[in-house]
DNA sequence: GTATTGATCTTCT
DNA sequence: GAAGATCAATACA
């Protein structure tokens, strides 16, 4: 799924972009949030798939999941980075930055820049104001480590798109 | 260019 | 009480 997802296109109320890089969380993985069974925050992962997991990232930023897999796994994907192609300028006037490649270069960016909070949690992406469209054929992707962890750091489920320079980091941190 | 730190919510120990 | 799926501002090289 994390690696089927780069390349997507991913808009909120017509603003977003392609989806460039995910990292995928699993149930048996100590980095993921469902690794502890359900709580009151990690249950829509347990739920149906095709949701939005939406959580609190270090007190300040909303950070956005796909729900995958069936229920009761608990497993999903986080969306890291989007290249801006439809609403750039509503995401400048909410990022307050001018650089394409902070706009939605970053998981907390990218909340930001797409207007998902809290509100959002547990809504299902195939309804509006969501919009999910599948990758064009021949997308190059690219596996990696996960970054920004500590945890099963070794478990190379991060995907980028080849080449992209919207990743939130160009380079996977050695 | 790299390194360090503050912001400040939720969960886990 | 500490750590965390982060970002931005500041200080240095």
């Amino acid at each position: 799924m994390a690696h089927d997802l780069v390349g997507c296109t991913l808009l909120v109320d017509g603003v977003g972009g392609i989806i460039v890089e995910t990292e995928a969380y699993a149930p048996d993985d100590p980095a993921s949030h469902s690794y502890n069974g359900r709580t009151a925050r990690n249950a829509v992962m347990f739920g149906p798939p095709g949701r939005l997991y939406v959580y609190r990232s270090y007190g300040i930023h909303w950070c956005a999941n796909v729900v995958c897999g069936a229920v009761g796994v608990g497993s999903a994907v986080l969306v890291r980075a989007v290249e801006p192609t439809s609403g750039i300028e509503r995401m400048r006037a909410r990022r307050g930055v001018d650089d394409a490649r902070l706009l939605a270069g970053g998981p907390g960016r990218l909340t930001q820049a797409l207007g998902i909070t809290d509100a959002h949690h547990g809504a299902e992406l195939r309804r509006p104001p969501f919009a999910l469209s599948i990758a064009e054929r021949g997308v190059e992707v690219v596996t990696s480590t996960r970054i920004g962890i500590s945890r099963a750091v070794e478990r190379p489920w991060r995907y980028t798109l080849s080449g992209s320079t919207f990743v939130s980091r160009p380079r996977p941190r050695a």
